[in-house]
DNA sequence: GTAATAATGATATGCATTATCATTAATATG
DNA sequence: CATATTAATGATAATGCATATCATTATTAC
């Protein structure tokens, strides 16, 4: 059960941290893990808010930004549109092929790509510590 | 002399769409074409301001947005940065390596790395049109 | 020169994110 | 268990940037 572990890496940084447990946190960490990918703060305010009205917008922001500081989660903006959040625990890095149509996201990963990046930046006497790669374009139903 | 022909591509555009020439869009047009790399709007009209200090900031904005428009220029936005503005004409495709410490960026580009996009992009089916590629990391200063 | 209308400049609005602050609640300690 | 400490919450305000609005000005076609 992989939540479990996931779990785990959060109250981990939760008590690292100095910080405490809520009943909230808890909440919004475990409608975090069973949304689906790519979520935004307000999709997820809108999920927690049906159980739990009395959580507010701030909490949920708040506790995704925790989730990204405790290594769970990712937060992931492309341009100007909202920033969505996507589970990175127990997740390969990956990069996203973008439809410029819907929206869509296709998750995709080449370990050479990855390669000659790193090969680039040592080119560069520059020392990579993380990249972000983006393919805007059709998906097969847009084209 | 490449501004001349960078010129064109403008007031074609302009020509083309049916908009007309102005004194500040000459204005900016020039400052922007002999300003640095990576410029944001606020950047420009403060360039723009000193000699022509009644201009706006909007109108800098909207000319930004026309260049871009235009194919003249290009925007970059790095996380929840402000936008910043680049000459693409005469200026080949390239992907940024971009400092965590200085925020410096330098321009990079490999051709194997285009090419094995286009190919991870084939084998989802996906029509790729453009793509921005980040590496964040550490430059030779900062390390 | 005149009409049509695009552009400008000042400012307002929109919108997502983040900060503020009084109140509530979680943890440690005696 | 009672109490003190202080992090977290929830409501809302503030922020920051991009963009829209609108009265006025200026450009272009005729």
């Amino acid at each position: 059960m992989p939540s479990v572990e996931a779990k785990d890496i959060f109250s981990g940084h939760i008590k690292e941290k100095g910080l405490r447990n809520t009943r909230q946190r808890e909440i919004i960490l475990d409608a975090f893990l069973s949304s689906k990918k790519h979520i935004t703060v307000e999709d997820l305010f809108n999920i927690v808010k049906k159980k739990h009205p009395e959580i507010g917008y701030a909490t949920v922001h708040r506790n995704l930004k925790l989730m990204c500081e405790s290594g769970l989660a990712e937060e992931i903006k492309i341009g100007t549109s909202k920033a969505k959040y996507e589970l990175k625990y127990g997740h390969e890095h990956h990069d996203h092929l973008i439809c410029l149509n819907c929206g869509t996201f296709i998750e995709v990963n080449d370990e050479k790509i990855e390669k000659l990046q790193d090969k680039l930046a040592e080119q560069k006497d520059f020392q990579p510590v993380r990249h972000k790669l983006e393919i805007f374009g059709f998906c097969n139903k847009c084209r």
